[in-house]
DNA sequence: GCCAAAGTCAAACGTTCGTTTAAAACGAAC
DNA sequence: GTTCGTTTTAAACGAACGTTTGACTTTGGC
C-alpha cells in the first residue's frame, strides 16, 4: 500500500494525460497515445475512469482542486493580515496570481503540462471541460469579487469585473505557453522565474487597479 | 465575374470553418462538418484548398493579414500625427487594441466566429497552426515593440516585453470568449461595447505602463 | 488450497477522421 | 454540336478514434 505513490497505473495515466492535454489540446489528445505514454492497456483507462471525458474531468479537478484551496487559504490569510479592514489592491493581486505561478513550477522541469493546462482552460472550447470549469471556478470568482469590491468601494462593479478578466486572461497567455514568451523574446522572458514575474505582474496591475471608474466626476481623492 | 461576392463555395466554406472552429478548435472541427455548414461537397474542400492544413492557414490567413495591416496603418497614423516625438501610451495602447476589438464586431451579430478565432489563437496547441500564427504576428510584434520603447525608453526590454504579452493575454480572453464574460457578469460585462471596452483597457493599462522598473534606483523622473 | 474480487491484457466493435479517385455536370469557345 | 478546362459529385480508401468484450493473471481473506 506504501508502493503505489507514483507508480500505480492511475497516477501515470493521469500524468500521461496532463501532458498530452497541454502539448495537443482535449480534443487533440487521443486516450491510445495517453495509454502508450502512461505504459498501460487502453483498457486500463476505461477500467480507471469510465470514459474519455471521465478522464479529462479527473485530470482537471486533480488540479483544479488544491488551486482552489491555495487561492481561498492565501485571500483568507491575507484577511486574516489585514484585520478587518480591506486589503490592499497588491495583496489581492498576490492572492490572484500567486496559487497558479507556484504550481506550475512546482512539477518537475520537464512536466510543464499543468502550466499549460491551467492556461488552456481559458479558451479551451470544448463543452464538458468548460462546464467542469465553471463550476469549479466560481467559487473562487466570487470570493475574489468581493475582496475587490472592498478594497475598491468606488469602482464599479462591471469595471473590477473587467479588470478581474484582464489579470486572469494576462496570466493564462504566460501559463499556456511559457516556451513560446522565453522564445519570442529570445530569452529577455522567464517565466520560470515566479518571484520575479509576480513581482511585475503587480507592479504594473496595481495602479490599473486604483485607478477610479473612466468619467466618474464624484472621485474625491 | 461580379456574382461571387458572398455565394461562391470558397467563401461560403471559409466561413463556416471559421464557425467550427471558433466552437470546437482546430482539432475539433472536421471537414465533413465544415462541408455540410457550407453546403458543399466534401471533395470540393479539397479541390479549392489542398488539404485540413491548406484551409486552416487560408482561414487564418484571410483575417490576419486585414488585421496586421490594420494595425501597422494604426500605428503609423499615430506616429505622423506625434510629428517624429514618441507616442503617447494611450495611442500606442489604442493601436494595439483597437483593430481586433473591431474586427469583433465587423462581422454580422450572429456569426462572432472571428473574435473567437482571434482570441483562439493564443493558446491553440496545434502546431501548424502555430507555425502560421508566428510568421503572420513578427512583423506586428516588433513594430509595437520599438513603439514602446520609443514611448518608455526607461522601462528595460524584458518588462515591455512582459507587459505586451500581459495586454494581449487580456485581449485574447475577452476576444475568445466574449459570450462567456457576458454570462459570468450576468450582464454587467458587455463585450459587444467596444467604445467602452477599448476606453476601460486603454484607462486601465495606461497607468501600469508608465510604472518604470522594479528596484530601478536610477529613475529620476 | 480455494475463491471471489481486483486488475490487466489482446482483440475487436462500429464510427469518424483526412484523403483520394474517377466519373458526371457544367460553361464557354470554336 | 463537339470539345476542353473547370467545377461538382458519390463512393470508397486506410487509419485512427472512443468504446466494449471476454479471457487471463494477480491478490487478499478464509
Amino acid at each position: 500500500m506504501a508502493k503505489q505513490t507514483k507508480c500505480d497505473p492511475r497516477t501515470r495515466i493521469l500524468d500521461a494525460a496532463e501532458d498530452a492535454i497541454g502539448e495537443l489540446g482535449f480534443a487533440g489528445a487521443s486516450l491510445r497515445h495517453i495509454a502508450l505514454e502512461a505504459r498501460v492497456n487502453l483498457a486500463t483507462v476505461y477500467y480507471y475512469f469510465d470514459s474519455k471525458r471521465g478522464l479529462m474531468e479527473a485530470v482537471l479537478k486533480r488540479r483544479l482542486g488544491p488551486l482552489r484551496e491555495e487561492h481561498l487559504a492565501l485571500l483568507r490569510k491575507h484577511e486574516a493580515t489585514a484585520n478587518g479592514r480591506p486589503l490592499a489592491v497588491e495583496k489581492v493581486l498576490e492572492a490572484m496570481l500567486l496559487p497558479p505561478l507556484r504550481m506550475s513550477t512546482e512539477t518537475s522541469a520537464k512536466r510543464r503540462a499543468v502550466t499549460q493546462l491551467i492556461g488552456r482552460i481559458v479558451t479551451e472550447p470544448h463543452a464538458p471541460t468548460q462546464a467542469v470549469l465553471r463550476s469549479q471556478r466560481a467559487e473562487v470568482w466570487t470570493a475574489f469579487l468581493k475582496a475587490w469590491q472592498r478594497s475598491l468601494p468606488k469602482v464599479p462593479l462591471a469595471e473590477l469585473l473587467w479588470r478581474m478578466e484582464f489579470v486572469w486572461g494576462a496570466l493564462a497567455v504566460i501559463l499556456c505557453n511559457p516556451r513560446k514568451i522565453e522564445l519570442e523574446t529570445h530569452g529577455a522572458c522567464n517565466p520560470a522565474k515566479i518571484d520575479e514575474l509576480l513581482a511585475g505582474m503587480i507592479h504594473f496591475f496595481s495602479p490599473g487597479f486604483h485607478a477610479l471608474a473612466r468619467g466618474s466626476r464624484k472621485q474625491r481623492a
